[in-house]
DNA sequence: AAATAAAAAACGATCAGTCAGTCATTTTTA
DNA sequence: TAAAAATGACTGACTGATCGTTTTTTATTT
């Protein structure tokens, strides 16, 4: 006999996750205080208690961004054909998820998520394993298009694989930082480098970015 | 009248950021205590602080990393020439850096200090400094390899510098959390990612890695 | 003895986390 | 249906521990 519906339930739960989100991505894990959530949220410490056992809760379940994942499978399952525009198609995905205003906190979070990975196994497996995902569709997809003959096949799949999601990481630091860093022309950088990775052919269709 | 000579004083400052930088590498700047560092150091919270004033002031010491940036000016001294072999070389130089064992407390405070720019102006300028001046060198070779007709002009050199320090960025990232990180195949295709960068021509020799 | 380096002790502040108690709502009883 | 009892949601003052830093004391060298 609940005396509130697991929809007003849920919303608390996000209510204290937003909180935290925020003072996470202004002063990092560590130096936020549950106080400082507290506070944000509007709610007390002990009803903070109630839908989270500890901080570390917190930080685990904010070290992982499921959204991202979903965006990049659904990028995938509409780019058919092509294997070079599939990953066309991931870079326009990350594109846009860099730009986006409204995830600059979950950016930072992010950021702050890369570093306690380094000595929390359970953000780490969080972070590794978020990774792996659109690790295995780029390879998937390059795999493919060196046996269709459209990708050279000097380069490793998976090498090719982790460096595109470096730069995708790499980005989302130079970015968090820098105060004239220019997405667009970086991103067509990326889709030039992704172009290189076509087989050499007489007339080949080089994109232009939007 | 000194009761140590100067020499001895660096030495004392010295143990004290090589302990410093072990406990942040073990654990990240705010999840190290000063005791912890007072113990590694073999010395007392005082003598410490005769040394540094402030725990800030050792995470602002640590931040930087000065022998890196110096590895890099010497690596484009000797890197004549060809921009393309320039960036070769440069390539070289962090595949050392990253795959150097007794580099590994560096790297991770490297990522550490990452986060810590986020919230903290003063890492934060050490960090984008640290990252300026090999983007000034890489935009500088692919500007002179575009003047000179080696390099494709459809991208812009500001763009392809931030993307392999992207690369770069990551690939430590990437290191640092996972097992098995193959650098030598990553770098590989690093290289290959640059070797497309030339103005196609009929015979390019492609190069492989030691 | 004078000076300085280092050690030891102690400082107030802040931390994550707790728990006895209040309030509001629901269920039971009459 | 109305009062009583029960329970869930929530509060906030409080705790012991730990934080970075300062001050005091001891040891060593000139």
């Amino acid at each position: 006999m609940p005396k509130i519906s697991d929809k007003q339930r849920e919303g608390r739960r996000q209510q204290i996750l937003e909180a935290a989100l925020a003072c996470f991505a202004e002063d990092g894990f560590h130096q936020t205080g549950m106080a400082d959530i507290v506070k944000r949220s509007g709610l007390s410490h002990g009803a903070v208690y109630l839908y989270f056992q500890s901080k570390d809760d917190l930080i685990e379940a904010l070290a992982d961004d499921r959204h991202r994942r979903e965006a990049v499978l659904n990028s995938v399952a509409q780019g058919s054909g092509d294997p070079i525009e599939g990953l066309h198609a991931l870079v326009r995905v990350y594109a846009q998820w860099l730009t986006d205003p409204a995830g600059e906190a979950r950016r930072r979070v992010g950021i702050h998520g890369w570093a306690e990975a380094l000595r929390n196994r359970r953000v780490r497996s969080s972070v590794v394993e978020g990774i792996d995902m659109p690790r295995a569709l780029i390879v998937a997809l390059v795999e493919r298009g060196q046996h269709d003959g459209l990708i050279k096949r000097d380069l490793g799949a998976e090498a090719i694989a982790r460096m595109l999601i470096a730069i995708f990481q790499g980005f989302v630091l130079q970015k968090s930082w820098g105060e004239d860093f220019d997405v667009a022309a970086c991103m067509a950088a990326v889709d030039g480098v992704i172009d290189g990775l076509r087989t050499t052919r007489p007339d080949v269709k080089r994109r232009t970015r939007t």
